[in-house]
DNA sequence: TTTCTGACA
DNA sequence: TGTCAGAA
Protein backbone atom coordinates (compact mmCIF):
# COMPACT_ATOMS: atom_id res chain seq x y z
CA UNK A 1 0.00 0.00 0.00
CA UNK A 2 3.02 2.23 0.80
CA UNK A 3 3.90 1.33 -2.70
CA UNK A 4 0.67 3.00 -4.12
CA UNK A 5 1.04 5.91 -2.24
CA UNK A 6 4.37 6.54 -3.20
CA UNK A 7 3.64 6.08 -6.72
CA UNK A 8 0.96 9.04 -6.17
CA UNK A 9 3.12 10.85 -4.39
CA UNK A 10 1.08 11.15 -1.29
CA UNK A 11 0.96 9.60 2.07
CA UNK A 12 -1.01 6.47 3.16
CA UNK A 13 -3.02 8.73 5.41
CA UNK A 14 -3.72 10.99 2.11
CA UNK A 15 -4.97 7.94 1.46
CA UNK A 16 -7.22 7.05 4.12
CA UNK A 17 -8.23 10.37 4.63
CA UNK A 18 -10.26 10.44 0.98
CA UNK A 19 -11.07 6.82 1.37
CA UNK A 20 -13.28 8.24 4.80
CA UNK A 21 -14.47 10.91 2.31
CA UNK A 22 -15.58 8.91 0.29
CA UNK A 23 -13.51 9.74 -3.10
CA UNK A 24 -12.26 6.30 -3.49
CA UNK A 25 -13.15 2.81 -2.09
CA UNK A 26 -10.71 0.44 -1.91
CA UNK A 27 -11.91 -3.21 -2.21
CA UNK A 28 -10.68 -4.94 1.63
CA UNK A 29 -9.51 -8.27 1.73
CA UNK A 30 -9.94 -8.44 5.33
CA UNK A 31 -8.89 -5.31 6.70
CA UNK A 32 -6.21 -4.76 3.76
CA UNK A 33 -6.82 -2.37 1.36
CA UNK A 34 -6.73 -3.31 -2.39
CA UNK A 35 -5.93 -0.21 -4.82
CA UNK A 36 -7.35 -1.47 -7.89
CA UNK A 37 -6.64 0.60 -10.72
CA UNK A 38 -9.15 2.84 -11.14
CA UNK A 39 -8.82 3.70 -7.79
CA UNK A 40 -5.93 5.05 -8.79
CA UNK A 41 -6.95 6.61 -11.81
CA UNK A 42 -9.78 8.61 -9.45
CA UNK A 43 -6.55 9.57 -7.30
CA UNK A 44 -4.88 10.95 -10.57
CA UNK A 45 -8.24 13.11 -10.65
CA UNK A 46 -8.41 14.17 -7.43
CA UNK A 47 -4.70 15.16 -7.35
CA UNK A 48 -5.31 16.97 -10.47
CA UNK A 49 -8.53 18.95 -8.97
CA UNK A 50 -6.45 19.99 -5.71
CA UNK A 51 -4.07 21.08 -8.03
CA UNK A 52 -5.88 23.57 -9.79
CA UNK A 53 -7.52 24.72 -6.25
CA UNK A 54 -10.77 22.58 -6.31
CA UNK A 55 -12.05 21.48 -2.98
CA UNK A 56 -12.45 17.65 -1.98
CA UNK A 57 -15.91 18.07 -1.99
CA UNK A 58 -15.85 19.29 -5.60
CA UNK A 59 -14.11 16.99 -6.51
CA UNK A 60 -16.24 14.36 -5.43
CA UNK A 61 -18.94 15.32 -6.78
CA UNK A 62 -17.00 15.23 -10.09
CA UNK A 63 -16.14 12.13 -9.78
CA UNK A 64 -19.82 11.03 -8.31
CA UNK A 65 -21.09 12.15 -11.72
CA UNK A 66 -18.46 10.05 -13.83
CA UNK A 67 -19.88 6.87 -12.50
CA UNK A 68 -23.37 8.43 -12.88
CA UNK A 69 -23.07 9.41 -16.27
CA UNK A 70 -21.41 7.23 -18.81
CA UNK A 71 -22.07 9.89 -22.04
CA UNK A 72 -20.08 12.52 -19.54
CA UNK A 73 -22.22 15.25 -21.03
CA UNK A 74 -23.76 16.50 -17.44
CA UNK A 75 -20.50 15.91 -16.13
CA UNK A 76 -18.87 18.14 -18.72
CA UNK A 77 -21.38 20.76 -18.43
CA UNK A 78 -20.75 21.02 -14.29
CA UNK A 79 -17.32 21.43 -15.03
CA UNK A 80 -17.63 23.69 -17.29
CA UNK A 81 -19.41 26.33 -14.57
CA UNK A 82 -16.93 24.96 -11.53
CA UNK A 83 -14.29 26.10 -13.41
CA UNK A 84 -15.51 29.18 -14.42
CA UNK A 85 -16.25 29.92 -10.46
CA UNK A 86 -12.40 28.93 -10.54
CA UNK A 87 -11.58 31.40 -13.01
CA UNK A 88 -13.08 34.40 -11.85
CA UNK A 89 -12.12 33.71 -8.05
CA UNK A 90 -8.33 33.48 -9.20
CA UNK A 91 -9.16 36.50 -11.42
CA UNK A 92 -10.52 38.19 -8.22
CA UNK A 93 -7.14 37.10 -6.14
CA UNK A 94 -4.71 38.18 -8.94
CA UNK A 95 -7.14 41.93 -8.36
CA UNK A 96 -6.44 41.75 -4.79
CA UNK A 97 -2.96 40.70 -5.08
CA UNK A 98 -2.15 43.49 -7.60
CA UNK A 99 -3.56 45.85 -4.71
CA UNK A 100 -1.43 44.24 -1.76
CA UNK A 101 2.09 44.43 -4.46
CA UNK A 102 1.13 48.59 -4.98
CA UNK A 103 0.60 49.29 -1.43
CA UNK A 104 3.33 47.47 -0.14
CA UNK A 105 5.75 48.99 -2.79
CA UNK A 106 4.42 52.25 -1.99
CA UNK A 107 5.03 51.31 1.98
CA UNK A 108 8.67 50.53 0.56
CA UNK A 109 9.23 54.00 -1.66
CA UNK A 110 7.70 56.22 1.49
CA UNK A 111 10.39 54.17 3.63
CA UNK A 112 13.27 55.39 1.66
CA UNK A 113 12.26 58.70 1.06
CA UNK A 114 12.36 59.41 5.02
CA UNK A 115 15.69 57.48 5.61
CA UNK A 116 17.13 59.91 2.97
CA UNK A 117 15.50 62.72 4.64
CA UNK A 118 16.20 62.06 8.02
CA UNK A 119 20.56 61.60 6.95
CA UNK A 120 20.03 65.15 5.19
CA UNK A 121 20.48 64.14 1.75
C1' DT B 1 -13.90 24.71 8.22
C1' DT B 2 -10.97 21.87 5.29
C1' DT B 3 -7.17 18.93 4.56
C1' DC B 4 -4.33 16.49 6.24
C1' DT B 5 -0.43 14.37 9.88
C1' DG B 6 1.31 12.01 14.08
C1' DA B 7 0.88 8.84 17.59
C1' DC B 8 -0.87 5.09 20.02
C1' DA B 9 -2.91 0.52 20.60
C1' DT C 1 -5.43 -1.11 10.84
C1' DG C 2 -8.60 2.20 13.27
C1' DT C 3 -9.12 6.25 15.73
C1' DC C 4 -8.38 10.40 18.24
C1' DA C 5 -6.00 14.83 18.82
C1' DG C 6 -4.08 18.53 16.69
C1' DA C 7 -1.56 21.41 13.03
C1' DA C 8 -1.94 24.72 9.18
Amino acid sequence: MQEVARQLGVTHRALRFYEDKGLIEPERVGSMRIYSRRDVGRMQLILRGKRLGFSLREIQEFLDLYDADPEHVEQMIRLAGRVRERLLDLEKQQVALEETIRELRQIEHDAMARVKTARGR
